[in-house]
Formats: C-alpha cells, structure tokens, sequence
RNA sequence: GCGCCCGUAGCUCAGCGGAUAGAGCAGCUGCCUUCUAAGCAGUUGGUCGCAGGUUCGAAUCCUGCCGGGCGCACCA
C-alpha cells in the first residue's frame, strides 16, 4: 500500500462527513512544508459556502491519523499539512525492503499489449529515424512485461513494396554472390554476425555466412543508393524493377527466394544492431508488411461489405470522418490505389485488425514519429467503423519528436545526410570508454569495454527518455555523458557508490533488520523510495518514461549519502542504514533496467 | 485554409490547478588524511511568448494574437 494512499484513504472519510455529502477526494500532494498536503478544503470552501481553513480544521479533528502521522497542521489558505510519523516510515521501508518487486506489484488486470516499434526497412541502414521508437519501444515493452502484461514485440519491418523491384533487380544485375557478399561481407566490419546467425531461410543461397563472417556497416546503405541510382537514371532498368514487383506480388519463385535473401540478410543485419543497442528484439519479433499479404484482400472485402469502401477515381476508398484536408473536403485512406496496389493504411488496417482478432490484444502500441499522428488516428477511426477496435480494445500513438542536432535542426551528419545508427553508438561507446579510463585507471581492459558499453548506450538511451517524449530533443555527447545532473551516467555512479559500499561492508545485506528513520535525510530518501510503485504505475498509463527518469534521478540525487555515513555508524544505525542503501540501489537499478539501461556494479 | 505540437533562468530541460516557479550546465564562493572528488555545499540569474477570460487561486484550464515546427489523396 503506498503512503498516498493510506493517508488519502484515513482523510476521504473525514472529508466526506465535513461535506456532508458524497465521497470526496482529500488531494494528497507531496509538500515541500510538509511531507504531504492535502489540499481538498480549498475547492471545498466554496461547495460548502464556509472559510477553507475551518473546514481543514474540522477535517483534522475527525481525522484518525495519530498512528501514521507526527504532526497534522493546518497552514495558510486551508492546507492540511501531513508529517509522517517516523516508526510508519521505518515499517514500510522495511516491509518495502523485503519486497522482491520493490513495492510495484504485478498488475490485477493483466492485458495483451502489442507494441508496434522500430520498423526498420530491408536492405537500408538503420539511422537515427530508428532511434527514438527502438528505445521508446524496448522501454515500453520491458515496462509493460514487469507489470505482468502479456506483451508482444512487434518490429513492423519494411519489407514489401514497389522498391523491392528495383532492389532484386540491382541484385540480379551485381551477380547473386557478389551481391550478396557486398550485403554481408565487408572490409571495413565492426558487428560481428557470429555463428549463430541463421540464414536458412535463404534456401539455396550460395554464400552461406559462417562462423566469423561479418556485416558491413556501410554496404546496406551502398546497395540501396546503388539500386536507386539506376532507378532514377535508367528507364530499363526501371521497367524491369516494375516487372519485378509483379513478379515478387505473384510469387515467381525465384524472385521471392531473392527477396528472402535481402530480407534475411538485413534481419541478421538488424539483429546486431539490437544486440548492439541492448534492446529486447529478437527475430520472432519481426512481423513485417509482408505478413500481411494475404490479408488485404479480405481486409478491403470487409470494409465493402461493411459499406464502408468508396470507389475513389478508381482508387478503393475509406473517408472517416473529421479529417478535412487544404480544399476542405475529406481525406481519404487510401486501401488499394489506382493500379490496384495495396498501400501501407491496408496494411496498418490487416495489422490491427490481425492484432485485436487473432492476437487478441487489447492494447494496442504505435511507437512512431509525431508526424504520423493523423494517419494514425484515420486507421483508429476506420478500424472502430469496422468493428475492430472496440472497447476494452483501444489503440495509442505513442508519438515522438524528433532528434536535434546542435544547430537545433534535425540531427544529421555533415554531408546533411541521417547518421547511421552503429556509426552513433560506436561513438557513444568510444566515448564512454575514453571517459571511463580517464576516471578509473583501476578498471582493467575488460572491465572498460563492459562499463562503456552500459555507459555510453545508457546514455544515449536515457537522454532520450528522460526528456517529455512528445517534444524534440538536442542530441548533445557532453550533456548526456556528463556526471552531473539528470543523466544515465549520474545515476549508474550512484548505483556503484552503494554497491561499493557494500563490497567494503563485506556481510550481505541485513534483513529482518528494523529501519529507524531519524535524520531528516533519511526522510527525504525513505519518502522517495516509497514512492516508486506509483511512479511506475503512472508510466504504465502515460507511458512518459521521464517522469520514471525524474523519480530514479531524485533517488539518485539524496544527500543521505552525503550526511548519513553508513559503514561508520553505530551498528543498529549502520544496519538500518545499509537496508536504505540497498533498497536505493536495487531501486535504481530495476528503474534504469525497466528503461533498458544497465547498473553496473563498478565503474 | 484546416488540424496537431511547441514557446519557462544565458544554454538544455522539469513542473501542467494550489502556498516564495525547480534541476543540470555555464558564472561566482568554498570543500580532497574521500563509505569511488566520476562527489558535495553555497550563491547569482525568471514580466513562465503577448493580451483577455474562468477560478478563492493560473506557468498549468479557455479564447484570441505573435513566433517556431509538422501534417493534410495513391511514398512509408
């Protein structure tokens, strides 16, 4: 049970008999005069046609708070003014530290929740336009999944298409194997493949890549411009890329055992990059457009049958309804376009409709860029027309802004083209490890590469999500790798300190062992500790992971650690102390965990 | 034209109905025989874009305006 809420329970009732009427919620607030304040007396006042402090006053005479407060005051306007008792702190920080889950219990009603992210494109580089859904979405799923909900990965890939004519012609026109070692074998490789990397689904593929082959990070990008280029240039080539994709929709069978080949090498590709990012993804997380295929149709059947379809200068048409475009007349999704295509609202239509249907979820996750919020909202509206988003169904856009640069427009390399997502990750871990050997010369070889790769990914990581997701954010290396303020790195150290301490302590941790809060550091900390369920329930709703981040960096930020010494005080003082300093810690570390970032326990 | 998002300290951002608007950085003053100084304390700095309105109370809600970004039929 938390604090809030005890307290908000014992004072409801001393309200509701005030006012005399129904139930009233008291407005229990964290105070900066108090620890709490309940504010309720200053709407009620007027309800009520009494002065707001004789209302508090009467509140806090009814009030039977003795057994978890110190002190119950009425202060300025009409505030109650709330003083934790110290012994209640003490028993639930205990009773906090003897909880495996850290006081967020598993949810009562669980759901399937189908997180939709990253979505890559085949046979393209990942770069920076990945980045925010891949971290956003990771944060989400392991959030959701400790909660007890039932979550599904879904990497919507951009696997289909008209530019895969042009893409498989490039390939035919390379020679399969040379193509396809341009794809996977590089000189100039960093990400390693490893031997585990399955490729058989490119069944007769003739340059198998075994063990210790790699990919290069450059000639994804290198192929797709290649294609492009003669795309652009070359009208026969373009005829052919156009005969290719009918080929590839009628399922000529060697065309599709090309695109398979693109497809798996570009999987085996992303999968690194994953690895990479220490993000959750997996290959059976990778349900691209393609999936979807033989679904189209019968989607586009139903939305006639449904009467919904209209035939649109040949184009098969929905027009929901509140989307007015420049000349004021609807806007239509576009489910089959004129030549009889299919276009990406069929498919965001199948796959919703797949997701509530067959999947069964009830939660539906869409971790994309804010721009794409209005198609979007047409594929909710439509999908609700059909009947396939129906409550307790409901879907979310759980949108983004964009990545700055220091020139405060949209984050892109010198060349003005997007920075590739390895090329900026393989810097974050250069420079975490430059800055942890300048820091630490103790830390030894292996342990640099571990700590960088937690540092410098967590903070390109928690930089992201410790910002309002909906606004765009300045990509900045000094900012988010400094040792002050708001950052992953503070918050790792602050982790290391205490784990620290306890190598220095040398027992385990004391259990069973009585809390005392006495130092009004102790309080501060114990109010925030106790506070993390909450937290952590409120960005399930929000999913506004900064406000998770702005709880662990004021955990992170107490002066207890400061004022309280731990290993020099007297032993009852010392053990309880120690039960504050684990609980911070485990609670940093699960609270960066949940947002994808690694504690480690040195640095 | 319509719609969405955003204007808070020099910079980067919190706060989104409650009592004197908070952090970090930068600036200034201090603190290393340190439970890891990868740290801490103090201090300077704000007509919360502008103008109305609602409210006992507005950075927070509503309206209008100014400034910036984005979207609005066959690319995803």
């Amino acid at each position: 049970m938390n604090l809030e809420s005890l307290l908000a329970d014992r004072l409801a009732s001393s309200f509701a008999a005030v006012a005399g009427g129904g139930p009233v919620d008291p407005v229990v607030r964290r105070s900066r005069r108090a620890d709490f304040q309940a504010e309720a007396a200053l709407s009620l006042a007027r309800r009520l046609g009494r002065p707001p402090r004789e209302i508090a006053v009467e509140v806090v005479e009814r009030a039977a708070l003795a057994d978890l407060c110190s002190s119950v005051a009425v202060s300025g306007p009409g505030f109650v003014n709330l003083t934790v008792a110290d012994e209640l702190l003490g028993r639930l920080v205990s009773e906090l530290a003897a909880d495996p889950r850290l006081g967020v219990p598993v949810t009562p009603t669980p759901e399937t929740v189908v997180v939709d992210y990253s979505a890559p494109n085949v046979a393209k580089e990942m770069h920076v336009g990945h980045l925010r859904s891949t971290i956003i979405g990771d944060a989400t799923a392991r959030l959701l999944d400790w909660l007890g909900h039932r979550v599904v990965r879904a990497n919507h890939l951009g696997d289909w298409g008209t530019p895969f004519g042009m893409l498989i012609e490039h390939l035919i026109d390379l020679g399969e194997s040379t193509a396809a070692s341009n794809l996977s074998i590089g000189t100039g490789s960093k990400l390693p493949i490893g031997a585990g990397s399955e490729l058989s689904v490119a069944a007769g593929s003739e340059l198998p890549i075994g063990a210790g082959s790699e990919l290069s990070i450059g000639d994804l990008d290198s192929f797709y411009k290649g294609a492009r280029a003669k795309f652009d240039a070359d009208e026969a080539f373009r005829q052919r890329s156009r005969q290719r994709v009918v080929a590839l929709q009628g399922g000529d069978e060697s065309t599709v055992r090309l695109w398979r080949r693109l497809v798996a090498e570009s999987e085996s590709y992303f999968l690194a990059v994953y690895d990479r990012l220490d993000v959750l993804l997996t290959r059976p997380d990778f349900v691209g457009e393609s999936h979807y295929n033989g679904m189209l149709g019968p989607v586009t059947d139903e939305l006639d049958r449904l009467g919904l379809l209209v035939d649109s200068g040949d184009a098969a048409c929905v027009f929901p309804p509140g989307f007015p475009g420049r000349d004021g007349e609807p806007v239509p999704l576009i489910v089959r376009k004129r030549d009889g295509g299919y276009g990406y609202p069929a498919t965001d239509l199948a796959a919703l409709r797949h997701r509530t249907r067959e999947l069964g979820a009830t939660r539906l996750l869409y971790v994309v860029g804010l721009p794409q919020r209005q198609h979007f909202e047409m594929v909710y509206v439509v999908a609700r027309q059909a009947g396939w988003l129906s409550p307790p169904a409901r879907a979310e856009h759980v949108g983004f802004g964009l990545v700055l640069g220091p020139d405060g427009r949209k984050l892109a390399s010198r060349a003005g083209d997007s920075v590739k997502l390895v090329e900026l990750l393989d810097e974050a871990v250069d420079r975490a490890a430059a800055l942890a050997r300048q820091k630490n010369p103790r830390l030894d070889p292996a342990a640099v590469a571990e700590v960088a790769k937690a540092i410098g990914i967590g903070a390109v990581k928690y930089a992201d999500l410790s910002a309002d997701r909906t606004r765009d954010y300045v990509f900045d290396w000094d900012r988010m790798l400094a040792l002050h303020g708001n950052t992953a790195p503070y918050l790792q150290y602050a982790h290391a300190r205490i784990r620290s301490i306890f190598r220095k302590a040398g027992g385990p941790v004391p259990t069973g062992v009585p809390v005392s809060i006495g130092a009004p550091e102790e309080r501060t900390l114990a109010l925030e500790l106790l506070d993390f369920g909450a937290v952590v329930g409120t960005v399930e709703r929000t999913l506004e992971f900064h406000r998770l981040a702005g709880h662990l960096y004021a955990v992170a930020f107490s002066s207890f650690f400061e004022h309280c010494p731990v290993l020099r005080a007297e032993p009852a003082v010392r053990d309880s102390r120690l039960v504050l300093c684990d609980l911070t810690a485990r609670v940093l570390r699960q609270g960066l965990h949940l947002l994808g970032i690694t504690a480690p326990d040195r640095m």
